[in-house]
DNA sequence: TGGCTTGTTTCATGT
DNA sequence: AAACAAGCCA
């Protein structure tokens, strides 16, 4: 066994292989980026399997099933026994769990799990039923901030009351009526055999804390616990981790604050800080050797997040130190953005780049609309994670509410989306339909009362899907046969609905090899809901550039990496802009979008954009990327800094006839032209009168030696790369530099 | 009355 | 793109 441990430690650094041995106590692992996370997580797994422990009794725990699947098959190529190994996120487990005890959690155990969209219908129902429509002026909020207010106050554990106080104000009038929504949607689950993703957890936290039983049973189950982005779980997370995790088990977490970008979905960075003391006798290990990109991308991702309040300190290094630096491009607009870009990724297409070396990365899911139009032109092709989910799109949701229904008879949200399908059917004769549908006994029964009910006897469509229910209602077929059963009979409703009914087809292919994989219904719905796939995700292998959200690029890397959107209003998201917590996790997003990169790295900040209401605006560079010093990255048109001066000459400067803006009152906006122009001019006194040092010159400090100028941070801070050092910021009243020859 | 059509509005991030 | 409101028609 020891020649094939060896093999396992080999390849690992001194803090990967501690992290990997360290075994007796629990162990939280500060990992910064691209320093061998997974790796160290892998081969962990891997080698407790070769000291002879159940891979069945191991638990990893991930953020998605995607990098679970995808950690397991690694560990499966060091040691082919991981393939027992129990991976997934918190939510599959809890969804496991509350299967297996549902009576005891007050469940039956074919509930059905709900996404937020059909979270947010249930909660119009609500309004709806409890006549809060409002009358013609006062305008009641939309189900999407009711629930979204609901879900916060949970994932927070805050009263809706305090929720409401501080985060919309506006509602506090009203915010009786929405305490008594929240039940009323609470209610409504539950008379559905309904959970939502919140529920999972809280659920299943319950079950544990009511249950020694249940809890012992865990406890034994799992010799060894791993989780994985500890920085994005949560409060309940972090107490099902310490319900499920008691002493005599092995327990590993891997994060890094500077990467927490959930706090929207009510992450605690927190959850990492405070692990010493929930965990007692706990080891910390750093990983703080960066094995993915070259030193002038770490030189720019270093100093965006060196401007964040960052708790564990970290010194990201390399030994990869060739390289191009990190460039900086500013089209004129949205399809100047997508042309060159799509020139720059044929350019290293024909240099024999493989286009899974490549992605594209942005803040928003629509931000890539028109970077899609011109790569589908072109005939590059290209899979798309984040934004719309092939879930939410509607035509899957119009098919899989026909299974609903069979796995969970009492689930009215499905039937009323199928019954609104039929020609003649709207909202309120689907509601008397479900009437007499919610007194049958069970599946088998739904034919015969869609038969009998007055809407069936008169109308063909009706009867149509009642023949449907017959064929899914039967216990004995397999998912695979309803799917396709399904999809035959709801083909013709597609092809009349929609336009662009083939794109909508080729979609809906893609079930039936889904299914496949399923033994029964109940467990597809739940794993797809879960787990949605990625749009158009065609068969692999074929070579596809990524595209994809930031928040869907966590843990991933590429050779290389595009930035597009590089704008303020973007990234930062115009929304965070007025608090400064979620403008510090707009920032965190940044740097993981560039530490995403290998080689190459590219930021593309259109000068200016256009939607309807206000034509054309004008674009300023991200606020994380426009403080930062010149030296770290490339711009076509010189240094950064030189960028900014070339806005404000633009600005001074008459331009040719003020362009087609519409003379309609402009909305309120932030930033007016002036006191913007006023700080650029601020920033040049200062580099004429409070910098002493010139970016690009040498210095010496007394205890670093000698280093370059890589430019300031604000007025009172100097950013040094020094050998053998690399690069710091230093206090420049203090440091104490001198000009080196 | 209820369903359907048309125009308007709005749109992070995701388990 | 899809949800919503308003107005039209059976």
């Amino acid at each position: 066994m020891s020649g094939a441990g060896e093999s396992i430690l080999g390849g690992l650094n001194p803090a990967q292989r501690q992290a990997v041995e360290l075994l007796g106590r629990p162990v939280l692992v500060i990992a910064g980026a691209g320093s061998g996370k997974t790796r160290t997580l892998v081969h962990r797994v891997a080698h407790v399997v070769e000291l002879g422990v159940d891979p069945r009794e191991i638990l990893l725990l991930t953020f998605t099933r995607r990098a679970a699947a995808e950690m397991l098959a690694r560990a499966r190529q060091l040691n082919p026994a991981c393939a027992a190994v129990g991976g997934g996120t918190f939510h599959s487990l809890c969804n496991r769990l509350l299967r297996r005890y549902a009576a005891r959690a007050g469940l039956m155990p074919n509930f059905t799990i709900i996404d937020p969209a059909d979270a947010e219908h249930l909660v119009r129902g609500c309004i709806d039923e409890l006549g809060l429509k409002g009358g013609k002026d006062e305008r009641f909020p939309k189900p999407r901030t009711v629930f979204g207010l609901i879900s916060a106050s949970r994932n927070l554990e805050l009263s809706l009351a305090e929720l409401i106080q501080t985060r919309e104000p506006h509602l506090w009038p009203i915010s009786k009526e929405i305490e008594r929504i929240a039940l009323a949607y609470a209610q409504a689950k539950q008379r559905q055999n309904q959970v939502d993703y919140d529920d999972l957890l809280f659920m299943a936290e319950a079950l544990l804390r009511d249950n020694p039983d249940i809890q012992d049973d865990q406890r034994r189950r799992w010799r060894h616990v791993l989780v994985d982005e500890y920085q994005d779980t949560n409060a309940v997370q972090a107490r099902l981790l310490e319900l499920i995790c008691g002493p005599g088990q092995e327990l590993m977490v891997v994060g890094d604050d500077a990467q927490s970008i959930y706090r929207f979905r009510g992450a605690r960075i927190d959850n990492i800080f405070e692990f010493p003391e929930r965990f007692a006798g706990a080891a910390v290990v750093k990983l703080e050797r960066n094995y993915r990109s070259t030193q002038p991308i770490l030189d720019l991702t270093n100093a965006i997040i060196e401007g964040a309040g960052q708790r564990f300190d970290k010194r990201l290094f390399t030994e990869l130190l060739e390289g191009p630096k990190p460039r900086l491009e500013r089209p004129r607009d949205e399809r100047g953005q997508s042309r060159l870009v799509r020139e720059r990724i044929q350019k290293l297409l024909a240099d024999g780049a493989r286009p899974e070396d490549i992605a594209v990365l942005f803040r928003a899911g629509r931000d890539s609309f028109d970077l899609e139009r011109e790569l589908t032109a072109e005939h590059l092709a290209y899979v798309k994670y984040g934004g719309l989910k092939f879930l939410e799109a509607s035509h899957i949701k119009d098919v899989l509410a026909h299974l609903r229904v069979i796995a969970n008879p009492l689930d009215f949200v499905s039937w009323q989306r199928a019954l609104m399908l039929l020609p003649g059917v709207g909202p309120t004769t689907a509601q008397q339909i479900v009437a007499h549908l919610a007194l049958a006994a069970g599946p088998a029964d739904f034919g015969p009362r869609l038969r009998a009910c007055p809407q069936g006897k008169r109308s063909a469509p009706v009867r149509q899907l009642a023949e449907l229910m017959d064929e899914l209602s039967d216990p004995a077929a397999p998912p695979l046969d309803k799917v396709e059963a399904a999809l035959e009979y709801y083909e013709p409703f597609c092809r009349e609905q929609y336009e662009d009914y083939p794109r909508r087809l080729r979609d809906l292919e893609e079930l039936p090899g889904l299914a496949r994989a399923f033994g029964s219904l109940e467990d597809m719905l739940a794993e797809l809901v879960l787990d949605p796939p990625a749009a158009h995700a065609e068969e692999m292998g074929g070579g596809r550039i990524t595209l994809s959200t930031v928040h869907s690029a966590k843990g991933m890397e590429w050779p290389h990496v595009f930035v597009i959107w590089a704008t303020d209003g973007r990234l930062p998201s115009s929304a965070s802009l007025d608090d400064p917590d979620g403008l510090e996790e707009e920032r965190r997003l940044l740097y993981v979008a560039c530490t995403r990169a290998a080689k190459g790295l590219l930021l593309v900040a259109p000068r200016e954009s256009f939607n309807r209401f206000d034509g054309a605006r004008d674009q300023e560079l991200s606020r994380f990327l426009d403080d930062l010093p010149a030296a770290v990255m490339e711009s076509s048109g010189g240094a950064v800094f030189g960028e900014a001066f070339t806005r404000l000459a633009a600005a001074a400067a008459p331009d040719e006839t003020p362009v087609a803006r519409p003379v309609a009152a402009p909305r309120a906006v932030k930033e007016p032209a002036g006191p913007k122009v006023g700080s650029v001019a601020g920033k040049m006194a200062l580099l004429q009168y409070d910098r002493p040092f010139p970016v690009g010159e040498m210095v010496s400090h007394a205890k670093f030696g000698r280093g370059k100028v890589i430019g300031y941070r604000g007025d009172d801070k100097i950013m040094v790369h020094f050998t053998g050092y690399g690069l710091k910021t230093l206090v420049l009243k203090f440091a104490g530099l001198q000009p080196a020859q």
